[in-house]
DNA sequence: CTGGGGACGGGGCCC
DNA sequence: CGGGCCCCGTCCCCA
C-alpha cells in the first residue's frame, strides 16, 4: 500500500465501519433521524463536538446520544459524509443550510468551502449582471437568466474558484482532501437560488423556532432571522432573506485565524438531547459568532449596487430602483437599501440596556423599551381598562414593567411602583440605569432612581430613561458609541 | 385546537 | 440622508 494513500484508506475504513455500525459510539439524532458515528471522528472534525465530547470523555464509556433540531437530516448527512470522506456535496439548494449547520458545528473547512461556493455564485451573478447591462434587451431575453452554467475547476484552499472552465455533468460541488482538488462548481440557474433554497428548507424553521423560544440574551445574539411565508410581492424579499445564521457577504463568511469567536452565554444554543451533563454544556458557549460586516461597510464597499431602472415615470424620468444583491428585494431609495442590508448582515446595533435584547433599528428599541420596561401603556395589563395614577399602579416584574388597575392589583397582591414616581422618572427624574455586570449579564440589575441607590454610578445627564448604546458587532467588547438623551 | 392580542421585524414614505 | 412614523405580516403566548 502506498504510504501517501494511507490516510485516505484509513478514512475509508472508518467510513465503512460507520456504515456497518461497527464501533459506533455516538448516535446523532437529527429531527428524529438517527446517524451513527464515532466520537473520535466527530471530535477531530468539529469544534462543536470537540467541546461537547471533551466534557463527557472522562465519564462516558457508554453510547453518547446527541439530538439536533436546528438543521435538517439531509443537511447533517452532507456534513457527516464530508467528515468521513472529505467530500462535500454542495448544491445551490443546500449550501446555505450546510453552511449554517457547519457554522453551528464549528467546522471551518466546510464553512470555507461554502463561502467559496457562495462567492462563486455572487461573482458569476455579478458577471451576469454586467453582461446584462452590456447586452441589449433582446440578447438578454434570448441568452440570459435561464441558462444554467456548470463549472468545474480546482484551486488551492485559499484561492477563489475560477469560473473559466466548463465542466460537463456536475450537479454538486464535491470537495476532496485538503487542497479541494475535486471541487466542482455548479452554478445555480438563478442568482437567488441560494435564498430560495434556504426558504424551502425546513431547517430554517427549526432555527427560527429555537430562537423565538430562546431567552432574550439568546435572541439578542442570534439575529432574529425569520423566513417569511407569505407569497405576495413584499413577502418574497422577506422570505428570501437568509440573514440569520449564516453570513451573506464574502466579508462575513471570512473565517480568518484571528477571527473573533465569541463564546458566552449569550450566544449558545445547546442541542436538546445531549445525555451529558446539561449544566456543563450550559456553562459554556457552544456557538461561535464570526466577525460580520456591518450594513454600512457592506453598503460602502458594494460595487455600484445594482441600480435598476424600473421603467419610466410620467415625466419621462427614469425611475431608479435599487436591488438588494442578496435577495430579490428592490427599494426606491438607497438609504432604504442600506437599512434593508442590515437584515442580511444580521447586524443589531441597538441593544436594550434592560434586557440585552438587540434591535436593528432605534425605533424598534424605543418601542420595545416603552412597552416592556417603561409600562408605557396606560392600560391595566389584566383587565385592559384605562388606568390613571389614581386608578392604577405600575408593577415591576423582573425587567418588565406594566400597569395594573387597583382592583387587579388587589387580586394579584404584588409590589408596585407609584405611578407618580414612574411618570416623574419619565420626565425629569433620575435615569433608569441598567448596570450590566462585567462578566455576567444575567446578574444585571435595574436601578430605579434614588429609591434604589446602587453601587453603580448614575449617568450624569439625568434626563434619560433609555440609555441608547449603539454597538458595533464587529468588536468583541461592546463599545459605547453614542449616548443619547431622552426617549420620551 | 383556535382565535385574539402583544411583540417584533421590515418596507414605504414623509419630514 | 437620517430619523421617525405608519402600516402590515409573522410568531408566540394565553385564554
Amino acid at each position: 500500500m502506498d504510504i501517501s494513500s494511507y490516510h485516505s484508506h484509513l478514512l475509508q475504513q472508518l467510513n465503512e465501519q460507520r456504515r456497518q455500525d461497527l464501533f459506533c459510539d455516538c448516535n446523532i439524532i437529527v429531527e428524529g433521524k438517527i446517524f451513527k458515528a464515532h466520537r473520535n471522528v466527530l471530535f477531530a472534525s468539529s469544534g462543536y463536538f470537540k467541546m461537547l465530547l471533551s466534557q463527557s470523555s472522562r465519564e462516558a464509556v457508554q453510547l453518547t446520544t446527541a439530538t439536533f433540531e436546528v438543521f435538517a437530516p439531509d443537511t447533517f448527512k452532507v456534513i457527516l459524509d464530508f467528515v468521513y470522506s472529505g467530500k462535500l456535496s454542495l448544491t445551490g439548494q443546500n449550501v446555505i443550510e450546510v453552511m449554517s449547520a457547519a457554522s453551528y458545528l464549528q467546522m471551518t473547512d466546510v464553512i470555507s468551502v461554502c463561502k467559496a461556493f457562495i462567492k462563486s455564485s455572487l461573482d458569476i451573478s455579478e458577471k451576469e449582471k454586467d453582461r446584462f447591462f452590456s447586452l441589449s434587451d433582446k440578447e438578454v431575453s434570448s441568452n440570459g437568466a435561464d441558462r444554467s452554467c456548470l463549472y468545474g475547476a480546482g484551486w488551492g484552499a485559499e484561492s477563489s474558484p475560477p469560473h473559466s472552465h466548463l465542466a460537463s455533468d456536475v450537479g454538486a460541488c464535491m470537495v476532496g482532501g485538503s487542497s479541494w482538488n475535486d471541487y466542482n462548481y455548479y452554478q445555480p440557474t438563478q442568482k437567488n437560488n441560494l435564498q430560495q433554497g434556504a426558504k424551502r428548507d425546513q431547517g430554517q424553521d427549526c432555527i427560527k423556532k429555537r430562537v423565538r423560544h430562546g431567552d432574550l440574551s439568546e435572541a439578542s445574539d442570534i439575529p432574529n432571522y425569520k423566513p417569511r411565508k407569505s407569497g405576495d410581492g413584499s413577502g418574497d424579499a422577506r422570505a428570501s432573506d437568509p440573514k440569520k445564521h449564516f453570513p451573506q457577504s464574502e466579508e462575513q463568511v471570512q473565517l480568518d485565524p484571528d477571527a473573533e469567536y465569541q463564546y458566552g452565554l449569550g450566544t449558545e444554543r445547546i442541542p436538546r438531547g445531549w445525555t451529558m451533563n446539561q449544566q456543563q454544556l450550559e456553562s459554556r458557549g457552544a456557538v461561535f459568532k464570526c466577525k460580520t460586516s456591518t450594513a454600512d461597510e457592506l453598503y460602502a464597499t458594494m460595487p455600484t449596487i445594482l441600480g435598476v431602472v424600473g421603467g419610466w415615470s410620467e415625466d419621462d424620468v427614469p425611475r431608479m430602483r435599487f436591488k438588494c444583491p442578496f435577495c430579490t428585494h428592490m427599494v426606491k431609495r438607497k438609504a432604504d437599501l442600506k437599512r434593508h442590508l442590515r437584515c442580511h448582515t444580521g447586524e443589531r446595533p441597538y441593544p436594550c440596556e434592560a434586557c440585552g435584547k438587540r434591535f436593528t433599528r432605534l425605533e424598534h428599541l424605543r418601542s420595545h423599551f416603552r412597552t416592556i420596561h417603561q409600562a408605557g401603556k396606560p392600560v391595566c395589563r389584566k383587565c385592559k381598562r384605562h388606568v390613571t395614577e389614581l386608578t392604577g399602579q405600575v408593577v415591576q416584574e423582573g425587567t418588565r414593567r406594566y400597569r395594573l388597575c387597583n382592583e387587579c392589583l388587589a387580586e394579584a397582591g404584588v409590589d408596585t411602583i407609584p405611578i407618580e414616581e414612574e411618570e416623574e422618572e419619565e420626565d425629569d427624574g433620575p435615569p433608569l440605569v441598567f448596570s450590566p455586570e462585567p462578566d455576567e449579564e444575567k446578574d444585571s440589575r435595574w436601578h430605579f432612581g434614588d429609591e434604589h441607590k446602587s453601587d453603580v454610578e448614575m449617568v450624569e445627564d439625568g434626563s434619560s430613561d433609555l440609555i441608547i448604546q449603539q454597538v458595533d458587532d464587529s468588536e468583541d467588547d461592546i463599545e459605547e458609541k453614542e449616548i443619547k438623551p431622552t426617549v420620551s
